[in-house]
DNA sequence: CGGCAATCTTTACAATGTAAAGTTTAGACT
DNA sequence: AGTCTAAACTTTACATTGTAAAGATTGCCG
């Protein structure tokens, strides 16, 4: 026990050689890991690494600070959120309206991924003007949803805006307010019921705007 | 020079002797003072502690801890928005709806204070479970919507309450996604216009579920 | 096979939140 | 008056964080 460590074969398995496979990746995967377990306050650079198995300033590599780790994260985010929007919206309840579905799904995203959904939605698109990746994922939700209307409804592009702008609102607000514990209380409504409600309540206004449905 | 110091007698001017006027509320003060100069970043304990001139630790005996005091300090934004709403209320443009009015002034409070306003209504409300002065303020604006929602409309707590819970959430997902910059880009519409457009797409469900207006 | 550039590690530093122990003050009780 | 006590504040200390700088290791290209 007397010698002194053979440098050319550390002891313990090094978790992966030198040159990890792809280390931003894994980066932002345990970044998307550590925020579902354990919130944003747990995400933290040192943190993220250590999950990896590499060393604290590692990350520096393939992200600038911290911040454009986050901005990598919540990118991940709304692709996430994207595709399964997308996939709700191809197997549309016939009960419900088209419009509402989205709403609806909208929310239980949030619901299903509440501390990654508030960071994606509280970087702010322009905070990281390099980071293309972001503004780029921030604007494919909102795009999604104003396609799926343009084309469900059939009408024009401006028609569809204000319709998505109403909706977006209402249906961000409402998620917002519940995931910020805005309902906690006696009643404590879940999610579904309020996004429901709020959507019904819309459908309407929504619909007086569609010139043939 | 020699001699050691007068303990009786500090050198420099003690800032204001050892026993602060009120603490608590300096701190408090400091910190939205802070917040609107700086930032939510910026808001740390020591620096608030800087500002009042004392130690970074003398904090502690006015608040449990950090989040503490930010639970205070969003508990003052409440006020505010709860005051600023109030007065607005009284005043209603008779051009514009009333409920109308109040989107409006929520939205205009945003704008003017966006760091307080996205603590406030980011800290979470049973987040300080101890903190009822936090509960209390919060529910408070929401509640300052609803009564003034019966009185002008004249109907039951029930319908109120819908009606409040579509443009509450409406205004405040517009408020939300503006203030995280998700309008930036070449058009950049103003708050202003986007609340407007939405209250006004609004109009017609609200006044459908008023009974006799 | 030599060297270079990218990747990763080590070391270091300032700032933060928080705990523990000391110091000063205001006011209550003889 | 004078003394005691608890609250308000300070000092010191420590672990954790983000970040910078410099060194080590690797794959690869000639």
């Amino acid at each position: 026990m007397g010698g002194r460590k053979n440098p050319k074969q550390p002891l313990a398995p090094p978790p992966a050689a030198y040159h990890h496979g792809d280390l931003r990746e894994a980066l932002v995967q345990a970044g998307v890991a550590i925020l579902e377990e354990s919130g944003l306050a747990a995400l933290t650079l040192r943190e993220t690494a250590r999950r990896v198995g590499v060393s604290h300033a590692a990350p520096y590599h393939h992200f600038a600070d911290k911040e454009a780790l986050l901005a990598a994260v919540a990118a991940r985010g709304f692709r996430m959120q994207r595709e399964e929007m997308a996939v709700a919206a191809k197997r549309v309840d016939q009960k419900n309206d088209e419009l509402q579905a989205y709403g609806l799904t909208y929310a239980a995203f949030a619901q299903a991924h509440p501390s990654l959904f508030r960071l994606m939605y509280s970087l702010g698109k322009a905070k990281v003007p390099s980071s293309d990746e972001l503004n780029q994922a921030t604007a494919s939700v909102y795009e999604g949803i104003l396609d799926g209307i343009c084309e469900k409804t059939g009408c024009d592009r401006e028609k569809a805006q204000s319709i998505a702008l109403l909706l977006w609102s209402s249906v961000h607000g409402i998620t917002m307010l519940w995931l910020d514990g805005q309902f906690d209380g006696p009643e404590s409504p879940p999610l579904d019921a309020l996004a429901f409600q709020v959507t019904e309540a819309l459908a309407p206004v929504l619909r007086r705007q569609i010139p043939a449905a």
